[in-house]
DNA sequence: ACGCCATGTCACAGTTTGGTGACACAACTC
DNA sequence: GAGTTGTGTCACCAAACTGTGACATGGCGT
């Protein structure tokens, strides 16, 4: 099984030095620091697998490193709570982050989800995505479907990769404003169903009975092969 | 326990048949192939919810199969091979098996290794919560019932979803129109018990005695397993 | 056993939601 | 500048959802 290696930042010396002996135990190679600069530092200059960050701490909060992470690339995220702040859910993954885990946590559990991410990122690093007729090959950001290519526009396509990042989930559309057209503050409008009615009419065999896209009344979109 | 899909790939006929007998009186729903190729084009199409490959395959052989699963998606597989071919195992595991199974086995010890790589498959997944037959999924915002996809509409899930928040305790009427209606004001309606009904009618096996959501008379509902 | 009151049940109409096609306008191409 | 393409909006419609109230039921104390 392949080593990662890890990025921890947790500003609790005491669960910082427990986690990182817990998953080196596991055959993870782990650096950790206590402040979110230190992270960005490691970051920019050793490349880490992935990053393991603590949402309170000091200065640059574990939010604000995903943030600025995602601006640089695509290393992918895990952002560590305490248990019961729901709302940061939110925040996180609007921020970019690929999992969320509540602490306190189990070491194999964290274990798990690390190995799920990287596995997911993986896929998603590599140039193609099949889900059945569909390909989606993100290098040339091109769209096949059945062999057949598919043009789509620049915002279908952002919406469309932006669905497929997060396969089988819940995207509501407030989260899709904000993250594909930079809306912050448009609440309510028909863009993302518009923009969501024109990918199927290119994407999916039968628009009115989705393979793909589909709409979860009063919540949002899920991206979810057949 | 729930009823899984599983695809069998082994070339030995003989083999192939009798696991794929034994599987099925344990209660699985089998699918069995010869070959690698058709296996990945049974992954691709059927989305399978575990794969069982023999390492050994003319043409592309289990490993393969198995690393291309694994850049598809999170399809959990347990890699079966002949006794002795030990290098197998690290090969097997770096390709990103979840478990590995020599040959001859027994039935019932596939059968249990089969759950206990579904098991952790489940829980490695972030956002379920399993309690008995009913799962809910609250990334995907779907609950299935003995693998039986359920249709809640958004208020129902909502609810439901409060209640399960807190397991075990009972939550009255006026806290929940507060949390899931937003009504602050009206204190006396039979909308929570309405609600209430409907998803007892979609989940629960016998709704006149309930399993799941509890009323406890005079304070409110509590959700507890059964 | 009786009556009271909390809860279960149900049908329905008003409301909400999302699908759909049309359209205007901006951006871009030639 | 004319045509083409992309994008946001709108209005309309069908379908889905939901609150409501009347009535039934059943538990519980007396």
């Amino acid at each position: 099984m392949r080593v990662a290696g890890i990025l921890l930042v947790e500003d609790d010396p005491s669960v910082r030095t427990a986690l990182e002996l817990a998953l080196t135990r596991q055959g993870h190679s782990v650096t950790s620091y206590a402040t979110g600069e230190e992270a960005l530092d490691h970051i920019r200059s050793r490349r880490p697998e992935i990053a393991i960050l603590d949402v309170m701490l000091p200065g640059i909060d574990g939010v604000e490193v995903c943030r600025r992470v995602r601006k640089l690339d695509q290393l992918p995220v895990i952002l560590l709570t305490a248990r019961g702040d729901d709302l940061d859910v939110v925040v996180g993954l609007e921020a970019g982050a690929d999992d969320y885990v509540v602490k306190p946590v189990e070491p194999r559990v964290l274990d798990a989800r690390i190995r799920a991410v990287l596995r997911r990122a993986e896929s998603a690093s590599s140039d193609r995505i099949t889900f059945g007729d569909l390909v989606i090959d993100r290098g040339a950001l091109k769209v096949t479907l059945a062999g057949k290519e598919i043009h789509l526009t620049p915002t279908e396509l952002r919406l469309l990769l932006e669905l497929v990042r997060h396969p089988g989930q819940v995207l509501n559309r407030r989260y899709l404003l904000r993250v594909v057209w930079d809306h912050t503050h448009i609440a309510d409008s028909r863009l993302v169903d518009a923009c969501v009615q024109r990918i199927r009419a290119k994407i999916e065999p039968r628009p009115a009975a989705p393979v793909f896209i589909h709409t979860v009344r009063g919540f949002g979109y899920r991206f979810s092969p057949p």
